[in-house]
DNA sequence: ACCATATATTCTAAAATGAGAATGTTACCC
DNA sequence: GGGTAACATTCTCATTTTAGAATATATGGT
């Protein structure tokens, strides 16, 4: 194995970790619908508020998030769309997957 | 928020989670080119055996490979195609964005 | 039944992760 | 410059994850 092919897998093993928290897909799932303040995702997340820095400097690091500061308030967006439709991709499958799921025990 | 989605959040974090690391995502990434017995996987990726046994039980439990029993070896195989897709795409992605950086690097 | 091979599980110690409390920093307003 | 709101960082402690060693559990051959 080539070692741009370890860098790869080392480099889709971080992301997915980023991804690797129900707080922060949630997070991402709140960007979808455009930048926010770090107050306003407090609010809708309803989470602790240093928490919520701590998973955003982690999503920030992986380059899934960018944060723009306007006066007092930061603003978070989703950073690279590409990743973010993997993301939502994956969860499109896992819906239907629960879904199917569901159905399946219904049957029984 | 329902409670379907925060279901499904922590079933796409736990999805994710399955792949933060490295060498769960060699094995996806071996067992593309076909069902391989756990010899063989150890032989391939040069890692211990009870830890990849390891690694292929988290694996196995979020459904994203499958065992078969054949005689004295197990054959492991991708259970979950569509899974495997939205995998390809991200290291698709990621693989063009470590290109493009590379590149970026380069004109400096 | 016994042995060898293939695979899985359990145990241990080290490292990483998570939440929340406390504290720092930055930018605005007076 | 002091105060306050918005955000980030650091610290602590509990939990989880990891690799590897040791051990257990098949299964097939004799």
């Amino acid at each position: 194995m080539s070692s741009i092919d370890k860098r790869i897998y080392q480099l889709q093993a971080d992301v997915c970790k980023a991804l690797a928290n129900p707080l922060r897909i949630e997070i991402i799932n709140t960007l979808k619908e455009g930048a926010k303040t770090v107050t306003e995702l407090v609010d809708i997340i309803k989470v602790n508020q240093a928490n919520l820095s701590q998973h955003l400097a982690i999503l920030r690091s992986k380059k899934i998030v960018e944060a723009r500061r306007e006066g007092n308030s930061v603003y978070y967006s989703l950073a690279n769309p590409k990743i973010i439709e993997a993301c939502n991709l994956l969860r499109r499958i896992l819906r239907e997957q629960l879904e199917a799921e569901r159905k399946l025990i219904s049957i029984k």
